[in-house]
Formats: structure tokens, sequence, C-alpha cells
RNA sequence: GGGAGUUUAGCUCAGCUGGUUUAGAGCAUCUGCCUUACAAGCAGAGGGUCGGCGGUUCGAACCCGUCAACUCCCACCA
């Protein structure tokens, strides 16, 4: 007897890393094109800085769900892994770390800088991509890309001067978003506005010519003061209508400036009137220029004080004073000094919203600085497909309303500024000469050449926006930019689907979507599954502040990666954030269990099989005659007649007082029909009881036949429940609805497979199995394994290699759609379920045994 | 301020174009079982006027109106 010893409960740790390294070895992640068709995902790159966490498990395993079917349904996949540079994060914990070891960022020239970035990113870079593989990614890592990589960099800057000889870049001088902690531009989107307490302070500026009286302005900023160059009114506010026209000075410094009006300025805020900061608030700048005002900027890039622009002024000892001071400590120090002028008429508490920096967290500043844009409005005109192919579902996406917030977008967008004061991303390929003139160009020598043979060239300080390199990422992972027309890029590009998060549907999707028509005159992919947010237990968005993101490879450790990846998936519907709850890894690991443990059942027959063939076969003989004797004694039976009837009945759309009719009559003749089986399985037990020696072998031969045939009916009714599983996991599939895919084969194996279909087979205690149903049912037990390997990878893998020898392992095995379902066979299978819910009640009180139960099955579908 | 979405059992959600659902699942709870694959299990049970109100309809969780609560996105009033 070769049976094997199974560990009690199902072990993962060994196993996963045995198996993934085998496929590894294997080399069955490797795509190479040939003539199947593709099924291609891009990775979204993590940035290099990143750990895993929740957010990439649950994309990623959806990922590789997609992409474990995608390959045993015979498609060529392809998973592209790869991390984005992330200047401005990356440049952070570069800078960090020098820091630690004693050394600042202007100390260094830029290549050293680079040289210590370089190594950092060698160190620490691919984390992330290994701790994927704990979670099973079949991703194809001869594939790794980077952002920075020579190549992608190369296509980054042919793409810059390519939009840029369209016309499509312009360097400009404009009001941005300034992060005075990583002192950089930063783009719209790269702020969060967060709700904060602050104060509105009340400030006077007097009248100029010394009359008594002034206008009060109310500013949560005044350590902007010093750079007003007017105050503003709304033209039809009559309380400061005949202080339009006339002069205020500006507290401390006494700078005279002019009150105006302007119908930007609401009545009913503060006191209705609006000191004017061109250097320093957007809006300010707006009227500003309208008003050709002059623009005044007394902070400078880290956001400290500089009274460099206010010499035109004269300012005195106290305004130097202010100079290198921190903007939030000068905020105080001029309230301060207003309130000692007798200038500040009172403070009120008021809540409003900032912008912060979104990778550093700082206070943004509005600063007018010369950078670089993509005019948007411009390349939206060229690529009306960007919008028009995902409103046409051309480009799908899933769940469909995102498509609201990205029409939205696109239909408002605005410039796009794509430099950053940085030094860790592509250089921008653009080289001035002494008069300032610009030359764009891959290379110093090119510029050279346009600039007209100028030597004396020096080439822009800034990087591009890490987006400006990571929109290229579905095609330059197959070089399709640095090197266009490769049979990669041909037969790989355009992907299949990409899945990511809500979060950079602007960032990210939708410059994809741009980028993809403008350069290859194609949509980057076909279908957006979105994954939202991963919240904790009470709905907090994970986050290290809070300490409640859990150590994923820990729970990896604790409950396996197929728990994980199970746990994840259950409690992840379609397009909805994630509420995550150990909970969920806990009824993965139970299924894990549950598997080995059928698996377990299965060996224990195959030895007892092999033991007890002779007598089996003898028996099997044996029980020939009694099997024709059991079928006369069924024929009596007028009972499944009328369950047919009935069924048919129901079938059949009639009116409603029939079908009420009819399903009376049919649970009556099922109650009638348990009785009966309830009785004479009773009368069968006791008279084995008391019956002799031989009546006892008949006995037992007879439990022998009623389960050689009821185990065919099993048999029939269990194919058919597969297939149809299959048929709606399809469906689910195509309509990305993941987790209830998971959901309905997670069923099947627990409740069909092992609750009712392992326990009709079985044999009794110690009595041998049938080869044809054991057969028959290894066979099904791979059939789940096949269905449940995209979501359980490893156990589904671990246990189809125990059920009995394989030449293919479970990840490569073609497993095409379902079959279509077989209709009739298929009724017979709702019947049955009828069969079995009203007979749980007697069974429940153990007047009947399921054996009886099957037998009324047989009788039932005998007659058919 | 503009827009979108959500509201079904204690929790997380299914419920496709209104009628086989007297409203389902999983988890949690409670009860009884260490039964010969599995206590990481088995067998049961309880629990919902489907957010409120009004309407359309023979019929509404589903359609319409309205109110309420929550969530997200965009813009941002100094």
């Amino acid at each position: 007897m070769a049976q094997m010893e199974l560990t009690k409960n199902y072990i993962s740790t060994d196993v996963e890393a045995k198996w993934y390294e085998h496929w590894l070895n294997k080399g069955y992640f490797n795509s190479t094109p040939d003539d199947r068709e593709p099924y291609t995902i891009v990775m979204p790159p993590p940035n290099v800085t990143g750990v895993l966490h929740m957010g990439h498990c649950l994309n990623n395993t959806i990922q590789d769900i997609l992409i474990r079917r995608a390959r045993m349904q015979g498609k060529n996949a392809c998973w592209v892994p790869g991390t984005d540079h992330a200047s401005i994060a990356t440049e952070a914990k570069v800078v960090g770390m020098l820091r630690e070891r004693g050394i600042t960022k202007s100390s260094l020239t830029r290549d050293e800088f680079l040289a210590y970035a370089w190594e950092w990113k060698e160190k620490y870079g691919g984390i992330i991509l290994q701790q994927l593989k704990k979670l099973g990614c079949s991703l194809d890592w001869n594939r790794t890309s980077f952002t920075m990589d020579d190549d992608y960099y190369n296509a980054v800057i042919k793409i810059f001067i390519d939009l840029h000889s369209k016309g499509l870049i312009y360097r400009g001088k404009r009001m941005v978003n300034w992060d005075p902690e990583s002192l950089t531009a930063l783009s719209d989107e790269e702020v969060i506005f967060k709700e904060v307490d602050s104060k509105l302070y009340y400030v006077t500026y007097k009248l100029a010519d010394g009359t008594q009286g002034g206008i009060t302005v109310a500013t949560t900023r005044p350590e902007t003061i010093l750079g007003d160059v007017a105050i503003c009114v709304n033209p039809t506010d009559e309380r400061y209508s005949s202080l339009v026209g006339k002069k205020v000075l500006v507290p401390i410094i006494n700078r005279t400036i002019p009150i105006i009006a302007d119908e930007y300025v609401t009545t009913d805020f503060g006191t209705g009137a609006l000191k004017i900061t061109p250097a320093h608030d957007k809006n300010d700048n707006m009227l500003g220029i309208k008003h050709h005002l002059k623009v005044i900027d007394t902070l400078d890039v880290a956001g400290k004080f500089t009274s460099t622009a206010l010499m035109d002024d004269h300012p005195g000892e106290q305004v130097l004073s202010y100079n290198g001071m921190d903007r939030f400590v000068l905020r105080k120090k001029i309230a301060e000094d207003i309130d000692s002028l007798g200038l500040l008429e009172k403070i009120e508490e008021y809540k409003g919203q900032i912008g912060t920096s979104e990778r550093t967290g700082a206070v943004i500043e509005h600063k007018l600085s010369l950078q670089w844009f993509v005019d948007m409005q411009q390349f939206m005109r060229r690529n009306e497909e960007t919008l028009s192919a995902v409103m046409k579902d051309n480009i799908e996406f899933h769940p469909a309303k995102a498509k609201n917030t990205y029409s939205h977008w696109l239909e408002n967008i605005k410039d796009w500024c794509i430099s950053r004061q940085l030094w860790w991303g592509q250089r921008i390929p653009a080289w001035y000469d002494a008069e300032g003139n610009v030359f764009v160009a891959a290379t110093e020598e090119e510029a050279i050449v346009i600039s007209g043979g100028n030597t004396k060239l020096t080439q822009d300080e800034d990087v591009l926006d890490t987006w400006f390199s990571s929109w290229l990422w579905p095609m330059e992972v197959f070089k399709g930019i640095s090197q266009p027309g490769n049979l990669d890029a041909a037969y790989y590009y355009p992907s299949t689907t990409l899945v990511t998060g809500q979060d950079i549907i602007f960032f990210w999707v939708a410059r994809m979507i741009m980028a993809g028509f403008e350069f290859s005159g194609k949509a980057p992919f076909k279908d957006v599954y979105f994954t939202g947010m991963v919240r904790d237990k009470q709905g907090r968005k994970m986050s290290k502040q809070l300490g409640n993101s859990p150590d994923l490879l820990g729970l990896i450790d604790t409950y396996g990666a197929d728990a994980v990846r199970f746990g994840i998936m259950v409690s992840s519907p379609a397009g909805n954030d994630l509420m995550f709850d150990e909970s969920a890894l806990e009824q993965g690991r139970n299924f894990n269990n549950k598997l080995w443990n059928a698996l377990k059942l299965l060996k224990m027959w195959e030895g007892r099989e092999e033991a007890e063939r002779e007598e089996a076969e003898s028996k099997e003989a044996a029980s020939y005659e009694l099997r024709a004797e059991s079928k006369e004694a069924t024929s009596d039976q007028a009972t499944s007649f009328e369950l047919r009837a009935a069924s048919k009945e129901e079938e059949s759309k009639e009116a409603e007082s029939k079908k009420a009719t009819s399903k009376e009559a049919a649970s009556f003749e099922l109650r009638a029909a348990s009785k009966e089986v309830a009785q004479s399985s009773q009368l069968t037990a006791h008279s084995s009881q008391l019956s002799s020696h031989s009546s006892q072998l008949e006995a037992q031969s007879s439990q022998l036949s009623s389960q050689l045939s009821s185990t065919a009916f099993a048999i029939d009714w269990f194919a058919n429940r597969l297939q149809q599983v299959k048929h709606e996991v399809d469906l689910l599939m195509q309509q990305f609805k993941l987790s209830e895919a998971l959901k309905t084969v997670y069923s099947l194996i627990w409740d069909d497979f092992c609750s009712w279909y392992l326990e009709w087979v079985k044999p009794g205690f110690m009595q041998p199995i049938e080869k044809k149903v054991y057969n028959k049912t290894v066979i099904y037990f791979e059939e789940l394994l096949q269905l449940l390997h995209p979501f359980m990878p490893f156990i589904s893998e671990e246990i189809y290699h125990l059920l009995r020898p394989q030449t293919i392992d479970l990840c490569m095995v073609q497993c095409g759609a379902a079959n279509p379902i077989n209709e009739p066979v298929l009724k017979q299978g709702e019947l049955l379920k009828q069969v079995i819910s009203s007979l749980r009640d007697a069974r429940n009180k153990n007047q009947i045994k399921p054996k009886d139960i099957i037998q009324l099955h047989i009788l039932t579908e005998n007659k058919a």
C-alpha cells in the first residue's frame, strides 16, 4: 500500500516557496511572441522606494488572477514587472540618507548626488519586487523595467523633443504650486487639500492721505502683507464705494497702494475687502495681471522671508530683521507687529482648506516661476479619442462610474507643469545661451548645432515630472518608443487589461491614454479595472500615521500567501473599497485545510482500493443480481413519476395558481416518498442487526449495490454542477467580478464537492470504492483545482501533484472556456436539490441516511 | 459651490432590463455534536416593514419624485 503520510493540517510555508522556485526554474512566466492570442498586463510600477502594502497586494493579486487564468486559457500571457523612479519621493529618501551621513545635497555636484541616488536604488530598489514573489505573482521577470533605464530615459527625452517640435510644449512664467521642502514645482494633481484650523487676521490699512479711517481686510496669511500691491473690493459693495480709487498704506512698510474694484471679490466673506499679493496667490496673481499690478515676492524658495524685492520701498531695520525667517514664524511675528501698531482689529478662528504636497506633506506656496508646460488644450484637440474611446467603451472602465470622473477632468483640463526642480529624473533636454535663447535637442552636440555653433550653452537644471515618464509605460516596457516597430511591441502592445487604483486616474490612466493615441495611434489597453482603497475594519484609510497597515509579509507567514490572496479577494467587491479584516484570511486558511482534507480522503480511498481490489471485484460480481432486484423494487415506486411530472409542470411557465398547486403536490409527494424510504431503511437496519451471518453479508452487498448505482447519479450530477459553475465563473470574470467568481468556486468546492458529492460517493467504513468512481472523483478534483488555481496557485498546484502523477504542472494546464451547459441534465440537478431539501428533516432526525436519500434519487432518475 | 455615488441581517456585500426570492451569501452570534477526510470541522437556529415619506403599476429592494445620512471627485473665498 503506497499510502503517503499527509500532515494533519495544510502547511503553506514550504509548499509556496517550493512551487514558486519550481515555476521560475521551468521558465513558465517568460513570454515570447508566437501565434497565440496575447494577453498583456503591464504592472503599475510601484515607487522604487516602496515596500509592499495592502494596496499593492490587492492590485497584484487581481493581476495575477487575470494573467494566470489567461495563461490557462491558452493565451500568450505576459505580465511585465517594474518600478518607477518616483523623483520627488526618491530624492527625498536619498537626501535623508545623506543627511544621516552628514552630507548635504548642496555640498554635492549633480553627478555626485546622482551617484548616491543610483547606489541607493540598487540597494533598496528591488525589495518590493522580491516581495511580490512571495505573493505568487507570475510576472515575467526577464522583462523587469525601470523608468530610468537607459532606453527608457532616451524614450522620455525623445518624447519631450517630439512634443516640443509639435509646439505642444512651452516654457512660461506661471504661478505654480511650490513645495518649499523639496524645492520644486508640483502639478495641480500633486497637491492635496486638507482642512486645517487657522486664523483669520483682520488688518487695517490706513488711508495714505493721512485722513481718518482706512480699510480693514481679513487674511489668513499676514506674512505676505509686505508683498501687497493693492486692496480690492467688489464694485457693487456700497460700504467701500467711496474708497475705491483712494490709496492706503501697507502696515509696517508703509508702501502706498491703491484700492481697486473687481467683481472677483465676494462681499460676504471677511470684510468684503481683499488684499492683493500677486506673488503668493493664484487668484491675486490673476487680478494683478488684469489690473497691471507689480509682483513683489517676499519669500524665497524655501519659504523664508527675503527683503530683496522690497528695496524700492527702503525697508527699515524692522523689515530687514525678518530676513531668513520661516513663513510660519513670520506669520506670528508680523501679526504681533501689526498689533503693536494698533492695526490688528481682531483675530478669528477659521477652518480653511490648505494645499499640501502629496509627497512631502509641506504646505504649498504659490510661486511665480519659469516652468515647462504641456499645452493640454491643443494636445486634446489632436487626440479627441482620449475622451471618446472611454465614453464609447472602446476602453472599458470597471466600474463604469469612473467614466464620469474621467470625462469631467478631461473637459476641464489645465496645462500640465512637467518640470521639477530636482536632480533625480530625466533632465530636460533644453540648452540656453547667454541671451536666454532655448535650444531643445537630444544631446548637447545637437543643441550646439541648432544654436549655430554656440559652444557656451548650459543645460536646463530641472528634470521632468515622473508622470511624464510613466505615461509611456505600456509602450516603453516593450521598447515601443526607443526601438519602434520591434517584434515584442508589435505583438504585446496594446496591452489587454490595466489594474490600478482609482486615485491615479488623472495622474496616470488618463495620461497613458493620451500618450497611447498621440504616440502610437492606439489605446494602450482594452480594459481598466479600478480597485478601491484599502481600509481597515473601521473603514479608515490605511496609513503610516494611524499605524493600521498590517504587516503583509507577517500575514503571509502566518496564514500563507494563498490565504492572504483569498482573504483579500473575498472581501473586495468589484470597484469598491476593501475593508481589510483578518478574519477573512482565517477563512482562507480554513479553505486551504478543507482542500487538504479532501485530498486526504481521496488518498485513503486510493490506498484502500489497491489493498482490497480482489475483494471488491468479487463483491461487484455478487452485486449484479442484487442490483437487478433493487431496480424491480424501485419500479413500484410511483413517487418518482409524480416528482418528474411536478417538476415538468413547474418548468413550463403557467399561471400562478396552477404553479402553486403543482408545487404543493410536489412537496406532498416528496414527503410521502421520504417517509417510505425512511421506513424501509429502518427496517433494513433492524433486520440486518438481527439477522444471521449470511444475511449480514447480504446487507453488505446491498449496501454496495446501492453505492454503485447512487454514485453513478452523483457523478452525473456533479459533472453538470461543475459545468454550470465554470460557465458562471466565465461570466463573472468577463465582468471583472473576481470576488464573486472566487466565492462561487469556494462554494462549489466546499458545499457541492465536499459536503455533497464526496459524501455520496464515500464508501462505508473500511469499504472499498469502485475504481471508476475513484478515477472520476480524481478528475473532478483536478478540474476544481484548475478553476481555483488563478486565485490560490500554491495549494492548487500542490494538491494537483499529490492527487496522482502529473505530466504537466497545473499552472500550465490548458483548460478553455466552459462547455455549453447541458440543459436537460442540469434540470435533474435542480430537481435533486429540491428533493434534498425536503428530505433534510428526516435525515437530521436520523430516520433516514444519506444513502437512502441517494437511493430515492436513483428512483427518480432511473425513471427518466 | 459643482458633480458622481452609496444606503438591503450585528459586519461586508449579492440581488442582471420590476413578477419562481414567503428578500440571499460569507463572516459574526446562539444551540447540539471530538460521527470512521476535516473542531482550521459537522448539523441546526435566530436575526431584515431592503434609509424615511409620497407616487407609477395588477405587482416595487428594483422605476419616478422628495427628504435624510454617509462617501468620493472637482473647484476653492482671501
